[in-house]
DNA sequence: TGACGAAATGATTACGTAGTCATAAGAATC
DNA sequence: GATTCTTATGACTACGTAATCATTTCGTCA
């Protein structure tokens, strides 16, 4: 049963004979206090049960202890995952999270919320392309990091997987195994990670002197369930691939449901590969090939560059991409029915 | 190119030649206040780009307007797709949400916001039993309201679906169809949901004169890995279920995988039931036979409870149960290769 | 021993809003 | 036309902290 209303540091310093501003200072843990004093003051802070108020300390340095975090629909696993990971990073760092997706109208309200000082500074895990929101933001020297889809003439601190690289990686493995027509199931090419991967994709098949059928491509919108039609209509053709690339895990789980459904056996009639290896991908039942982004990595560096920029807010804008790793799986082996078989190239 | 710190309600009446008062009234929506001088403050507000300082608003009326959630791990899609019915609900309501899990100390966190006024009320989706920090928190007459997983004893208000009948449900229904020696994939007992899914379901059993061998019952973790090591120590049995009840999806489609690499067919050689209906459990490679919560609805209560008892604190705590439905797949239907079939009982 | 400087502390103000109280202007009553 | 009542508005203060400036204390050196 304590007391209603909480102590106000006005409160403690009676209590603990002191000044308001020594207390101040203790709970911001200033130097130039005396550990005698600094002992009184937290002594009485624990008897009265005073803790510093987070919003009148935030009216004063524009500091509330919140990120904030724009990610895409959740029904994309790898957002979940990067959320996951965000929540583990921040937990021992006093920073809470406030969440957005870009559905409704996340940027916007993402970089309102700055400039309200609602939060410290926002983790874009999903930008679409070079928006005047975000152009100003910048501007504005707002604290913020792009992290997974970047924009490429923002000069911004910016974290993401090697795309490219991926893209090439899997267009030389197909090639390698002997597939002859190669699907592909895209998205938008608003989104920079479907831009890199498709162009390093297609390069690396071009190098090679393979182009790929206009009639073999599909674009359509981020869902398990497009992924399914894609997959049904590329089966549809009279001339249907031995292979499809997806652009993410998401699309690439929805084409082995579309596969299963028109009777197509993966990897027997047709292989498929994904990109991003969410969590699911791995589990034998689906088992699927696709392309590893360090996920946890990425976030760690994204925390880790907003809080350098937020204690240093004039850093010059700094750029990270990670390397990634192809994971081969069920989904494009021999068949082995049952079998297990994971590993890196 | 705006100004660098925004405009004051006190540089606005200087604007608007009216008082720093007049301004606070016409952003508080209060009538009294002609609609001529509110034209001419709102007009000058467009001018200067004038818009109230939340923090500093958030000091007077300790409200943020954010609404705290608590999750359990979002490796369990249910909490995903919580969070996103959440997201929606809230889109067009001016809320924000911060997100803690329960994995750190998400519900002290919680609590703390709370009396922080860092959030103007939370929902928690996923407490584990009566915790001295709720009860203080309810005592104190803290804005709280619990979805999903519930707290007998605890007078709060409190959204959850009919765990015990769903329970009942699938043992009827395994009963129904023949089904012999059942085994039990379940989870921690602290859980409520664990709780009433089991109780419902043995209660049911037990009326129908069968009972379960303690050797096919299992209690894990809540993990994907940990229903499919469950399930594997099942099918090693000399013995081995033909059917198995899990608690939750995330066991459900890791048993899935369990039974697939022991090279068990499902369902031919066993059944195989979740609970929760998360969107992997329709993937037709999956097909999962599991009980339908109705996740949006209980939502959508749960943040009108919230949003009604912030307008009115001393509300009676209320409580809802929303009914379930069975989702009947191939995970327990007689094996008809890709083919498709959904319906409830 | 007196003066000087560094370190520690206190007094005071600012942050931007909401809400209280006082006052001016207008309408209504007689 | 004087009085009362209502409505609209302004002046002022409180919210709890951070930060600036002023003051005290104490050790040190000449």
């Amino acid at each position: 049963m304590k007391s209603k209303s909480s102590a106000t540091s006005k409160d403690l310093a009676r209590a603990a004979g002191v000044s308001q501003a020594t207390v101040s200072r203790v709970f911001r843990g200033e130097s130039s206090v005396t550990a005698d004093t600094r002992e009184r003051v937290l002594d009485a802070a624990r008897q009265i049960d005073y803790r510093p108020n987070v919003l009148a300390r935030a009216m004063r340095t524009s500091r509330l202890g919140v990120i904030g975090v724009v990610v895409a629909r959740l029904s994309n696993p790898l957002y979940t995952e990067i959320l996951c990971a965000l929540n583990e990073v921040l937990a021992d760092k006093e920073l809470k999270v406030v969440l957005w997706d870009t559905e409704g109208t996340g940027e916007t309200a993402a970089i309102d919320s700055i400039s309200q000082s609602l939060v410290d500074g926002v983790i874009f895990a999903a930008v679409t392309r070079s928006s005047p929101v975000l152009e100003e933001a910048i501007r504005s020297a707002a604290p913020l990091v792009l992290i997974n889809r970047t924009i490429d003439d923002l000069s911004c601190d910016q974290v993401s997987s090697d795309n490219r690289a991926g893209g090439a990686a899997v267009a030389s493995y197909l090639l390698d195994h002997g597939r002859k027509r190669i699907g592909f199931i895209s998205g938008s090419l608003e989104v920079s990670t479907v831009r890199d991967r498709e162009a390093g994709f297609l390069e690396e098949l071009e190098r090679r002197g393979v182009s790929i059928e206009s009639s073999l491509t599909r674009r359509v919108a981020f869902s398990h369930e497009s992924g399914r039609t894609a997959m049904q209509s590329l089966l549809d053709l009279a001339d249907p691939p031995d292979a499809v690339f997806c652009a993410n895990d998401l699309l690439a789980l929805g084409a082995l449901d579309g596969a299963f459904e028109a009777g197509c056996r993966v990897p027997e009639d047709c292989w498929v590969v994904g990109f991003d290896d969410v969590e699911q991908a791995s589990w034998s039942t689906l088992s699927l090939t696709t392309v590893r982004q360090p996920v946890r990595k990425i976030v760690e560096d994204g925390v880790a560059l907003l809080l350098e920029r937020l204690a240093e807010p004039e850093l010059e804008p700094r750029r990270i991409v990670h390397p990634v790793d192809m994971m081969i799986r069920r989904s494009t082996a021999r068949s082995r029915r049952g079998g297990q078989k994971e590993g890196n190239a």
